[in-house]
Formats: C-alpha cells, structure tokens, sequence
DNA sequence: TTTCATGTTCAGCA
DNA sequence: GTGCTGAACATGAA
C-alpha cells in the first residue's frame, strides 16, 4: 500500500539497515521496471559504491550512492523492501542489491509496477517531473494557494502529484472522512476554514500513519481505512459507507458526515 | 469466470 | 493549460 506513510516507513528501515554498505552487486530480475537505464549500467554504475543518506519526496524514495548519484525506488502498487541474507525470503525479488558483508536489499512487487532508476540530483529530479511539495512538509498557506483554485474534486487535487506529493486512494478518503467534507466537493466552493479543517486532517492523519508504520492496526479505530470494503460502516456514526468513482478510483465515504460545503 | 485493486502515464476528447 | 475517461502495465485476490 505505498503512499507516502508507508514510503517513509520504509525509508526509516531502510535508513536503519543499509547505509554505509557497500555494493557488490546488483540483480535485475525485472528489467522492465529499470527506467532510463540497463541492468548493465546500473550494476557498473552502483559497484563498488557506499550508501550514504536516504530521502523520500511523495511517494518516491531515493538512496545516496556515494558518488554515483542516487538510486530511485517507487514502489507501485505493491512493492515492497525487504534487507536480509541472501535467499532468505520464499519469493523472487524483482530486484536485488548485494552488499559486502552477505546482506542484500531485495525489493519484491507482485504486480511490477514499480520503477528503478538512477539519478543524478533528487531536486532536479522533482523538478522535471514538476511533482508538488511533498505532503508532510507542506505549509498551510503554500497548501491553500495549490489546491483552492483547482478544478474537478477536493480528492483529485490531494492525489494530484504535480499539486502536493504522496497522497494516494487510500490516504485521501482517509483526510477528507477526518475533516467531515464530501471528496466531490469543488476546490473553489470550499471555504477558508474548511481548507483548514483539511490541512490540519492531512498532518494528523498522515503523521499518525507515519507514527503508526503504516499499520493499518495501528491506526485509530475511528479511521476510515479498515472500514473501506463492501458492506463497510462509519467507524462514527455507524451508517453504511457509500462509494462512488472520482479520478478514476473508488472513493469511499459517510454520506451523514462529510458535506459538500461547510 | 469476472471484477477489482493502494500507482503512473498516455491517448483522445471537451 | 485543465480535467475527465479509459486503457495499459502485470498479477493476485475476492
């Protein structure tokens, strides 16, 4: 489930687990998730090269290659890390990085959707693929002024990558359940204050899924996030959740409690 | 068997 | 340029 908490959560472990290896040796088993680059370039490229620091900007995560420029990992849909001895786990990897030392980082995704690249400077990165400030670091005013003028709905304009970074599906209906406002509400007809009720819904929300790992067992019973399946109810006020298509994803909410203005 | 799924990107259309 | 829809990507789960 990678946006952006479970992308941070996944830079702190990789933080914690890999930097200051070295290479030894880089696996593609997917090519097709290698963008920009061959499996022969990246593994030169990546040899012989310490991991330094870690970023993640949205949902995309970046490790420092000592002099080599920094490795981009997004995870899809399904993607995830994994550090350990080599072969350790039961399923193939997509890809692999062996370090010095016998561990490796594997990145496992089922449905490969994921991307590798290398690149050279993250904010170049971020520019060129004119991504929006990322979502925890976001002021209220910068945050006010990117989304009030959009058009379509309030949740389009969270997921657009381009406005604020690394709200996805799930973190949106999640943001706007908490600030009580229907997700096809129009950015211009939602007040001051409401756009307040969503910037602070953002922070708490996604800094307590951060908090949490991403666990969604960690999260306030009152989450939307495990209720969202067929048959599912307001963790509030127990009526049925509706679902209804915006931007092209299923979107869940309470029709009791989130209105259309406020 | 069919439908749906947390993401991104592109084509085609308004 | 903005936004929407549908498709593609590739695969598992319900």
């Amino acid at each position: 489930m990678p946006e952006l908490p479970d992308v941070e959560t996944f830079r702190r472990y990789l933080k914690s687990r890999v930097l200051g290896k070295v290479v030894e040796r880089v696996e593609v088993l997917a090519p097709a998730m290698l963008r920009d680059i061959s499996t022969e370039q990246l593994h030169s490229q990546l040899r012989g090269s310490r991991l330094r620091t870690t970023r993640r900007h949205g949902k995309y995560l970046f490790l420092e290659c000592e002099d080599r420029g920094w490795l981009l990992l997004h995870f899809g849909m399904t993607g995830y890390p994994q550090v350990g001895r080599h072969g350790a786990s039961r399923d193939e990897p997509r890809f692999r990085v062996r370090f010095l030392g016998g561990e490796s980082l594997a990145f496992f995704d089922r449905r490969k959707l994921g991307r590798i690249a290398l690149v050279r400077d993250v904010d170049a990165f971020i520019r060129t693929r004119k991504l929006g400030p990322d979502a925890l670091d976001i002021g209220w005013r910068t945050f006010h002024a990117r989304l009030h003028r959009k058009r379509g709905s309030v949740k389009a304009a969270l997921m657009d990558q381009h406005t604020i970074a690394g709200i996805g599906n799930v973190y949106a209906d999640e943001i706007l359940f908490r600030a009580r406002l229907h997700p096809a509400a129009e950015p211009t007809a939602v007040t001051v204050s409401t756009w307040r009720r969503v910037y602070r819904s953002l922070r708490t929300v996604l800094d307590q899924a951060v908090a949490a790992g991403a666990a969604p067992s960690r999260l306030p019973r009152t989450s939307l996030l495990s209720n969202r399946h067929k048959n599912g109810r307001c963790p509030r006020c127990g009526s049925r959740l509706r679902t209804m298509r915006l931007g092209g994803r299923t979107t869940y909410y309470c029709a009791r409690e989130q209105r259309t203005r406020t």
